[in-house]
DNA sequence: TAGATTGTTAATCGATTAACAATC
DNA sequence: TAGATTGTTAATCGATTAACAATC
C-alpha cells in the first residue's frame, strides 16, 4: 500500500468555508459506507467503486471531497481507513462530544440504550426528567437529574448536545433556558420548530413523520403507476 | 369566506407525474404547518403570509402546490382547510394505511406508544418479534405475534406498511420475506441500506444517527466561524 | 514508462426566484 | 371597479455531470 503524501491538505486545514448543504447532508452517508469498508477491511477504493456502491456519480464523490481536502492520489484511488478518519475529522467525531438527553419517555430511553452516541464517539452522560418518581433512577447506567437542575448541571459538567425528547409544549421554553447555557446544539425530536435565530445555537430538528409520508406518497405514487400500466 | 370554484383541478387528479424528490421532501413540512393552522382556526393564507412563517418564497410555494393542481384563488389566497385536506390527499392520509411494526425493542415500543401513525390517518394493527417471552403480550393494546406467523398474518390481515426496528443483522432477510408478501411499503429503521430495486416495494431508509452527525457538523463550524472573528 | 485515477475546470441540467398577465 | 394574489412563464442561480490535464 502506498504512503499518503503529508504535504496535502487535511481536513482540518479546511478547504472553503461555505459548504453546500447537500454536500453537508451527504457527508454521514459517506461517513456509514466507509465504516463499512473499513469494517471489511477494504484499503483502498477510487471513486468510481464507491459510487457503484453508494448509487452516486464518481464525479460527484470527487467534488464533495475536494470540498474539504485532496484526500485521494491520483492513479491510486482513495485509502479507506485515512478518508475515513477525514470525514469523521470534519464531522466531529474526534471530538468526543457528551450529550444530556432531556425526556426520559420511550424516545429518550430508546435512544438512552442505543449505541447511536458511542458509535459517533459521543457520551451520553446524564438524563432530566419533570417526574420526580423518574429522578434517581438510571437506564443503562446513565443517571436521571431532574430538570429543575438542568442549568446547575451545565455548569458543573461539559455537556455538548443536548437531546430534546419530552413533550413538544414545552420544547420553547426548555431551548430557551438551554440558550442561557454554554451547550452548543440541540436535537430536537419534539416537532415543534426551533430555529437557530431564535435560540442562538446550532439546532437539528427531527420529524420522523416526515418521513413515513413520504413513504405514504412513495407508495401512493406506486400504486398509481400501477393502476395506469 | 368566498367559496372555493369547483372547475379546478384537484389533488387525485394528478398533475404532472414527474414530481421532483425535492417537491415530495416538503410536502410533509406544508402538511405540518397546515394543520398548524387549522388549529388555530386560520381560515385563508397567502402564498406571501406562508412563506413568512416556513421561512420558504411565496414563489416556491405556488410552484410546488401547482405541482398537484390549483389550489387557490387570485386575489384570496389559499383557503387553509382545503389546501391541508388536499394535501392529506396528495401524500395518502385518507388512505387510512395499517402499520406493522418488527421489533419490539425500546424503539418499536416507542413507535407503538406514540400517535405518529393515528395522527397521519393509520392505525398500528400488530407488534412482531421473535422473542417467545414477549409474544402473546400487549403493548398500548397492540398484540405481539411470533414472527414466524408474519406471512400468515400479512395474508389474513390487511397491511400495508411494515416498520422495521429490530436488529440490523436480519433486516435484508426480512425485507426479502416482505418483499413475498402484499404489503405496500417498508420503514426500516435498522440501518441497512434497503433499496426499491432489490426488494420490488417502496422504501423509506431512515437514519438518525446521520442527522446527529449533521448536527455535529453545525456545532463544528459555528465553534470554527467563532474563533476566526 | 504506461495505466489508472485523481483534482478541477467547463458544460449541462434542474431547481429556485423573479416577474407579470390572468382573474377573483 | 380596484386591489390583491394566484398560476405560470422567463431569468437566475446552484448543483450535478462530463471531460481532461495533472500526476501518482
Amino acid at each position: 500500500m502506498k504512503n499518503i503524501k503529508t504535504t496535502k491538505k487535511s481536513a482540518g486545514a479546511g478547504k472553503k468555508s461555505g459548504i453546500s448543504s447537500a454536500v453537508i447532508h451527504r457527508l454521514p452517508r459517506y461517513f456509514r459506507y466507509l465504516r463499512e469498508l473499513m469494517q471489511n477491511n477494504v484499503l483502498r477504493i477510487s471513486s468510481n467503486e464507491l459510487s457503484e456502491r453508494m448509487n452516486a456519480t464518481a464525479s460527484q464523490i470527487r467534488q464533495d471531497f475536494n470540498c474539504f481536502g485532496e484526500f485521494g492520489q491520483q492513479g491510486y484511488g482513495y485509502n479507506v481507513k485515512y478518508l475515513h478518519s477525514q470525514i469523521s475529522e470534519i464531522l466531529g467525531v474526534s471530538e468526543h462530544y457528551n450529550a444530556v438527553i432531556i425526556g426520559t419517555g420511550n424516545l429518550g430511553r430508546a435512544l438512552a440504550r442505543s449505541k447511536i452516541f458511542v458509535n459517533r464517539g459521543m457520551t451520553l452522560t446524564a438524563l432530566f426528567d419533570v417526574d420526580k418518581g423518574l429522578v434517581g433512577k438510571k437506564f443503562d447506567d446513565i443517571f436521571v437529574y431532574d430538570m429543575a437542575d438542568l442549568e446547575k448541571y451545565c455548569e458543573e459538567n461539559k455537556v455538548d448536545i443536548v437531546v430534546l425528547t419530552m413533550p413538544r409544549d414545552c420544547a420553547y421554553d426548555i431551548a430557551k433556558r438551554l440558550s442561557k447555557t454554554n451547550i452548543k446544539g440541540i436535537w430536537n425530536f419534539t416537532g415543534a420548530e426551533l430555529a437557530k435565530s431564535t435560540i442562538g445555537k446550532p439546532i437539528e430538528n427531527v420529524h420522523m413523520g416526515d418521513s413515513l409520508m413520504t413513504l405514504c406518497y412513495k407508495i401512493k405514487s406506486a400504486e398509481k403507476a400501477k393502476v395506469e400500466k
